[in-house]
DNA sequence: AAACCATTGTAACAATTCGTAAGGATTGAG
DNA sequence: CTCAATCCTTACGAATTGTTACAATGGTTT
């Protein structure tokens, strides 16, 4: 449980089985995902404290991920691919990620490169932390929502993800299962009220009008809309 | 601002030129050395931003001197060697090295893993041990932290593993799991309420307000994050 | 329109995670 | 060995979040 969290992302089975159980002879605590998508949904779920990354997958661009990765959620990010090109390393290396590792690789190595990362810290995230609209300007550093007068709401870590769900996709229909992947990846079977609950909640903090909500619009049997006027910075 | 101090201890004089070439090109400042007692000599003068260190040295041993590099000066450590053994790379990343190239290395690379390590500022180790944030300055050297009116507490090691990290990472969301490797890393295992209370005494000790923290915020279920202006000297 | 079912809102409760006081183990100095 | 300092562990209260239950709403059928 507190042991550091590390994903492996990578299309060869045989792949994530080896860095499954290397890493977890070395004490790490390990998620594994083949596709791109079921990683992301993950994501949210619990911030992992380092991502193996096989740039070659079938379903994304793997630098856009990598470049996310560490920009945003401020992960140890180290790619790991079979693509021996000088230039593809430093692109790489350039698009924020701290490593890069080639296959075939050596697992004691890999073990060692991950360590030392996980010893130096990254830096503050500089941008993309605050976001304003409509007569609010949600800080995600601080968890705080602050109104036009400077009044200030604190909002959970939760509520945060939610938030950040709607801020990066105004006026866009967002489904329930959408959020339900985005947020709390392979949950619970039953249905997960949660989500509302979440809902409801950060629509308290915004003082919205249950009856006639201006914000976060409800769409039956569909999913939510979030409609305000965002910039970010 | 002045250029990032790239040196190079290699002795081998081609090497030596190239890196220096290719270091100049992409706007470091370099200094190289073929031995180490020249390189140790200069060290005293100005500490390097970046070492690039050959291993097989004729007279020293390279790993000792990594191993002071790292801890003690607190600089960027990249071995440079032709030693390709897997051993070799991961007793060299565990004594404190930030990364490992092999010879024959592609210069573009060398820069590019360069600039990946330059992004996240290592902790001034002995030179460097005061910072300063939001009305506080914290001496590492002396166990001291000292408030604007010149009051001073002083801090346990314990609680200086945990002031240090913060510092080092202001404004990140900082895993519980990163905390555990990062201050010592061993796997006792529960560490976790440990930590914890770590936190707390640290929380008294900044007269933070237990209702209301203002500078060490708690993210349920996620982490912690210090939210300090961090200026370190 | 009324009846009915599906979906959503939210209050109340339970589970989880976190804060911290108190006590005991460990370490180091004399 | 004793004492003192430090730090881990334990234990319990507090805060946050997920779950459940039921009311309210929207859509569909009769």
């Amino acid at each position: 449980m507190t042991r550091p969290l590390v994903t492996i992302l990578d299309d060869e089975p045989e792949i994530r089985r080896l860095l499954t159980d290397v890493l977890e002879e070395a004490g790490f605590e390990t998620l594994s995902f083949g596709r791109a998508r079921a990683f992301e949904a993950a994501l949210a779920k619990r911030t992992p404290d380092v991502c193996l990354v096989d740039l070659s997958l079938p379903d994304t661009d793997g630098l856009t991920l990598v470049h996310r990765l560490a920009l945003e959620q401020g992960a140890v990010v180290i790619i790991i691919s079979g693509r021996a090109q000088v230039q593809d390393r430093v692109t790489g290396l350039e698009l924020g990620a701290d490593d890069y590792i080639i296959k075939p690789f050596d697992p004691a190595e890999v073990v060692a490169r991950i360590r030392a990362r996980l010893r130096s810290p990254k830096p503050p995230a500089s941008s993309g932390n605050t976001a304003r609209f409509n007569g609010w300007t949600a800080h995600f550093d601080r968890y705080v929502l602050q109104d036009d007068t400077g009044e200030e709401v604190p909002f959970s870590h939760a509520e945060s993800e939610v938030l950040r769900l709607f801020l990066e996709s105004p006026k866009r229909l967002i489904s329930r299962a959408q959020m339900q992947t985005s947020l709390g990846g392979a949950a619970s079977e039953s249905f997960d009220r949660a989500m509302d609950v979440r809902i409801s909640r950060l629509r308290t903090k915004l003082r919205e009008d249950p009856k006639n909500p201006q914000l976060i619009k409800t769409i039956y049997g569909a999913g939510y809309i979030f409609l305000g006027d965002v910039t970010w910075s």
